[in-house]
DNA sequence: AGGCTATTTAACCAATCGGTTGAATATGCG
DNA sequence: CGCATATTCAACCGATTGGTTAAATAGCCT
């Protein structure tokens, strides 16, 4: 994976248990084990996916004695959906130009050139 | 990778060369040399990148004689959009609801026990 | 047919990923 | 202190990733 921001997020996210924890950190904070009980892998396992979250910006964490509560960031979606909206409404902007094209030459259909256009 | 469709597209938007390559499709179709070109990869490399796309749905192409020319498919960024605000959403609801209740606990400090409260 | 261009397939390689087990660290509690 | 709990670190493993080179396929053009 790429070291910058947005790759980090979106490869933090491509994961469907990092997007479960995510899911359940949106409802509350919530320490490692807490986090850990629902899925049939180790906790140590959860540990690395929950470092990964907290490498992306996606998670911060307080200290609670020896536990390390994990805390939802959720600007940093705004990163995302800025990227996607970004090239969305791009695309949706040329679809709409290609549409009313065709909806021009359903009107006045293209039967000469160019010049003949021009001069009506 | 899990194969499920969100999972697919996070994880083809993870790379910057694909994000790239999203980005150049939203100003207009093109063939994988012309994508390649700018790239210091080699064409297979670039073929590869857009087969990861094209399986997570994020571009469709045609059959232009010898050429195969790769068309943005805007509409699944909405997977993504959606299944982000759907969580982002929950969490400043979460925090909207914390920053009432420090305001509140600002204007009537809270000194006594709940059942004082009540009676109040 | 034969050659040129565009693209994909195959086989390979090093690096990364998601998981494991086992040991280490950090903190509260009796 | 000694023990239990919560979390992380280290080493390892098989699968996947992003890249390579070399060869195959597809479709023009003369």
């Amino acid at each position: 994976m790429a070291d910058d921001r947005l790759s980090q997020v979106f490869s933090a996210l491509a994961d469907p248990t990092r997007r479960d924890i995510v899911a359940r950190l949106a409802a509350g904070d919530a320490t490692v084990n807490e986090l850990a009980e629902p899925y049939d892998v180790t906790v140590q396992a959860v540990s690395k996916h929950i470092r990964v979250l907290e490498d992306a910006g996606l998670v911060s964490r307080r200290r609670d004695a020896q536990r390390r509560p994990c805390h939802l960031e959720a600007e940093v979606f705004d990163l995302m959906t800025k990227w996607i909206e970004r090239y969305r409404r791009e695309a949706e902007d040329r679809f709409r130009r290609l549409d009313a094209l065709l909806d021009q030459m359903d009107e006045q259909p293209v039967t000469g050139t160019p010049t003949e256009e021009a001069a009506s």
